[in-house]
DNA sequence: TGGTTCACG
DNA sequence: ACGTACGTGAACCAG
């Protein structure tokens, strides 16, 4: 029989730190009691035990250090958000029928080492599982360690046996005791012999073992022959000799804890119900899914479907005439349509109670007039994912009107780090219920001439009906939170002019494209040839590989950064130009293979037969408010290298039109000017005069035309830096200075811009204080990682609270202007079509004759969008090609 | 699936 | 002392 015993305060301590901070939809800390149940899971995998229990600290200084009279109980106190999970982690193994111990006056260590014993009496093995290597000494023929550690999410256990303790440490394991008897520990305020470090410490634990057999032999010790001899360690360890029997004394975990403990008492048993409420109030919803507590039988589905009293399906023309002059006068209704318009759910109240209706073109004679009506204006429809939605209906040709809130949408704006907004997920985080899955009315076959699948029914109308509680309760939190304007005004009606930019597509040059791949296989071809004569055969894409050509074959300097061999970045390359051809020749050849298997490869793979790529710009997805562009990426084709930007020339006008391109002038830098209030940065940029170029003349206290390149260069750094949360390090990275002298640059700058170093600080604070960050239109970041302990991720946190509000304050700026664009170009009457938004630009296809009129509409909507201390400028050209518009 | 690298604003 | 710019997506490799 097995019993793993594991060490509760070092396993949540180690989730604590190594686990990204994760909350509750209310803020509660959560990634403390999340890292504890996926280890367990894993150890539970791992070891398959037949018992298990678990171990905790009381909090007090316990008998061991109290005997010493030197201990100050200083054990530093949890951080807050760790102590709160404390009471949870309980709850949870509770839950999960899993004995824990604890005891007043004893570590868990001797907790575990009382067990461990207690195991061994009645003839179990037992496993230990800890962070701890204290708990080593415990090994035993019968009794192994888990060490346990988790580094950036990743868990790793290495089990300890006698042998492999052996291997690792040269001597038996119960000798760790007189190991930190003598090296001391400080973590835990064990004070060893002064002046005893660990290779000393080693070598005389492996000649003597016990202390006491050393202390035989003074004062004629010897070191280990191929250790360095100090002078002095005898003088030191007969100086030291209480304090190292005090230390082993402190260093040997207890095996007789007064524990009422049978191994049997820890029998594996089944996890109670109440786990998964749990796991529901803390919206562990994977975990729930992973651990099968979903199957549970009980309420999900129909609890969901509760409100929906009368449900039919519409199968005669009547009665959808009916319905659709019904729900024309209601206040607004639920709908969810399956993908190509293939059905679609309706679902109202009326009178106090809920109805659904489901309309399938199998079912429907005229299905095709029924979307024709139930899409136009005098429905008020509640839906998920409209934008989608919106570009199935304009497809085929049919209206798209009256969609008055999308619950994917709000999900995002309420909270724009959740990452996904699929109804599951809203109903877990908005209402902690489960629904069913939505594949199963998804799956294909769920509605045909045949029949229809009643739980993918069930389901979808469960789908629905949620919708509107949704409604219900997003709607006062989008007024709460301040953000029912730009939601309304701005978000929503982007659903239907990035709907036809998606539709609209861009015209690609399909020949020209691939003439310029035949160019570029051909040098690709060379270069490889080149590079296999300097270094024979290998994978040029693999970064492994190349690095080992690189700097082992070849001997080239590795640079600096690692993870898994060197890095082989064109950071690091560009140093190395001058060391060996071959190093050009990877660079060109990367950028070659970029090219060609990114863009030129992967345009010609999206390509229309009407010679047009249709990218899918995302709403729901970055943090900061900008839109994401998807199959293709539209929005980062190449412009930064002349080769590169060839490809640009590729993106054409249909016959007859050309292209125009407009995009903001330095918007991030206006915006700071803007929001700092700075008086000097905003009449730099009233001066009309090249922003960087003044800048650098204040900070380097030159007049303009005495600026130099370097001077610019610099300043335009600090600049950035300082939209993107600026830090000494990086800035010197950035300039290939010191770090002194970057900091000199930075502190010139906040020296002459006050305003900005006073919007610095009063970010950051406030961030702190309220928790999050938020734009001039009120969208918000939350930032949990502002709390954080850990000061990288606290870092982060502040970095972020400094460019959120600027980057997302833009994204709303160009947002609002693609909506005024959109309505204007509509309005005039003109055939203006806009195609793309890359953050800062928006391009339009037009008839040659439109053009002048539409640079003009374009530049004044975009720097007519909201009035500031320093004026938006947009700047637009036209031309043939993408290229020739910029 | 996660890590690297590199394209964009 | 800590480890560094902010925000994305795609292709490729390796485990």
């Amino acid at each position: 029989m097995k019993l793993m015993a594991i060490d509760g305060n070092s396993i949540v301590n180690r989730s604590f730190y190594g686990v990204r901070p994760l909350t509750t939809r209310e803020g509660v800390p959560t990634n403390a009691v999340y890292g504890f149940v996926t280890t367990l899971q894993r150890l539970l995998d791992e070891e398959a035990p037949d018992a298990l229990c678990v171990t905790f600290d009381r909090r007090e200084p316990t008998f061991r250090h109290l005997e010493y009279a030197g201990y100050k109980a200083q054990r530093k106190g949890m951080p807050e958000e760790l102590a709160a999970q404390m009471p949870i982690l309980k709850e949870v193994l509770d839950a999960m029928d899993i004995p824990r111990y604890e005891l007043a006056g004893y570590e868990a260590d001797d907790l575990l080492g009382t067990i461990s014993r207690k195991c061994e009496a009645k003839g179990w093995d037992c496993v230990v599982v800890t962070g701890d290597r204290d708990s080593l000494q415990l090994i035993t023929g019968h009794t192994k360690v888990k060490l346990v550690s988790t580094r950036m999410g990743q868990t790793t256990t290495k089990d300890m046996t006698p042998e492999t303790f052996r291997e690792d440490y040269g001597f038996e394991p119960i000798h760790i005791i007189d190991l930190k008897a003598l090296m001391g520990d400080a973590s835990d305020n064990i004070p060893g012999v002064p002046g005893v470090g660990e290779k000393t410490a080693m070598a005389l634990v492996r000649l003597y073992g016990a202390i006491d057999h050393l202390y035989d032999h003074m004062p004629d010790v010897c070191m280990a022959p191929n250790t360095p001899a100090k002078p002095g360690v005898v003088k030191k360890l007969t100086a030291g000799e209480d304090s190292a029997r005090m230390s082993r004394h402190l260093a040997t975990i207890l095996t007789d804890a007064p524990l009422d403990f049978e191994p049997e008492a820890n029998l594996r048993r089944p996890v109670k119900p109440e786990l998964r409420d749990i796991f529901l109030r803390l919206e562990f919803s994977k975990l729930i899914e992973k651990m099968g507590l979903d199957k549970a039988p009980e309420k999900a589905p129909e609890e969901a479907s509760e409100g929906v009293c009368v449900s039919e399906l519409v199968t005669e023309a009547s009665r959808s005439a009916e319905l659709l002059a019904l729900w024309q006068g209601l206040e607004y209704v639920s709908c969810l349509v399956l993908p190509d318009l293939g059905g679609v759910c309706v679902t109202w109240e009326q009178g106090g109670e809920g109805h659904a209706a489901v309309v399938l073109p199998t079912r429907l004679e005229h299905y095709n007039q029924f979307l024709r009506d139930f899409f136009a204006a005098d429905i008020k429809k509640v839906s998920h994912e409209v934008k989608d939605l919106t570009r199935s209906l304009l497809a085929e040709g049919l209206p798209a009107e009256g969609f008055i809130f999308d619950t994917a949408l709000a999900g995002y704006l309420l909270d724009a780090t959740a990452g996904h907004y699929d109804l599951e997920r809203l109903a877990m985080s908005w209402f902690s219920t489960a629904v069913p899955k939505a594949g199963t009315y998804l799956s294909e076959g769920a509605f045909t001439a045949m029949g229809e699948d009643p739980e993918a029914l069930g389901a979808w109308t469960s789908h629905t009906v949620l919708l509107g509680a949704l409604y219900g309760a997003m709607l006062p939190k989008l007024k709460e939170t301040e953000v029912e304007e730009l939601y309304f005004t701005v978000e929503l009606p982007l659903c239907r002019v990035l709907a036809e930019m998606e539709l609209a597509g861009c015209r690609v040059d399909a020949r020209q494209l691939d003439a310029f791949g035949r160019v570029l296989s051909d040098a690709i071809g060379a270069l490889e040839q080149q590079i296999y004569a300097h270094a024979g055969k290998f994978n040029i894409n693999s970064p492994k590989q190349l690095g080992e050509v690189l700097f082992e074959r070849l001997g080239l300097p590795h640079g600096k950064k690692t993870q898994r061999g060197w890095s082989t970045s064109a950071e690091v390359l560009d140093k190395l130009r001058n060391q060996h051809p071959i190093v050009n020749e990877v660079l060109e050849y990367r950028q070659y293979t970029k090219l060609k298997s990114t863009y030129v490869d992967g345009l010609l793979k999206v390509l229309g037969p009407d010679s047009r790529v249709r990218t899918s710009f995302q709403m729901t997805v970055t943090a900061t408010g900008r839109l994401s562009s998807t199959e293709p990426n539209l929005q980062n084709i190449p412009t930064r290298t002349e080769l590169g930007s060839e490809l640009r020339r590729m993106f054409v006008a249909e016959a007859g039109k050309v292209l125009v391109d407009a995009d903001y002038s330095q918007i991030e830098l206006r915006l700071l000017a803007h929001i700092s209030g700075d008086r000097a940065m905003q009449e730099a940029f009233l001066s009309g005069e090249d922003f960087h170029t003044v800048t650098a003349s204040h900070v380097f206290g030159v007049a303009l035309d005495q600026v130099t390149p370097n001077m610019r260069r610099a300043a335009k750094a600090v600049n950035f830096g300082i939209v993107y949360g600026i830090s000494a390090f990086s800035l010197s990275q950035d300039l290939g200075v010191t770090v002194p002298e970057a900091k000199e640059y930075m502190e010139a700058y906040f020296a002459r811009f006050p305003g900005v170093k006073g919007y610095m600080d009063r970010v950051v604070r406030e961030a702190k204080e309220h928790g999050y960050v938020e734009t001039l239109f009120h969208r918000r970041r939350a930032l949990p990682e502002l709390k954080a302990s850990n000061f990288a991720t606290r870092s982060f946190g502040e970095r972020v609270a400094l460019n959120m509000p600027i980057q997302g304050t833009a994204a709303d700026i160009i947002k609002l202007a693609m909506v005024k664009v959109f309505s204007r170009l509509r309005r005039e009457g003109l055939a203006a079509r806009l195609i793309l938004q890359v953050h800062d630009e928006l391009i339009v296809e037009c008839p040659e004759a439109e053009a002048d009129r539409v640079r003009t509409l374009l530049t004044e909507e975009m720097e007519g969008v909201f009035p500031m201390e320093v004026p938006l400028v947009a700047e637009a050209h036209q031309g043939r090609d993408w290229l020739s518009a910029k």
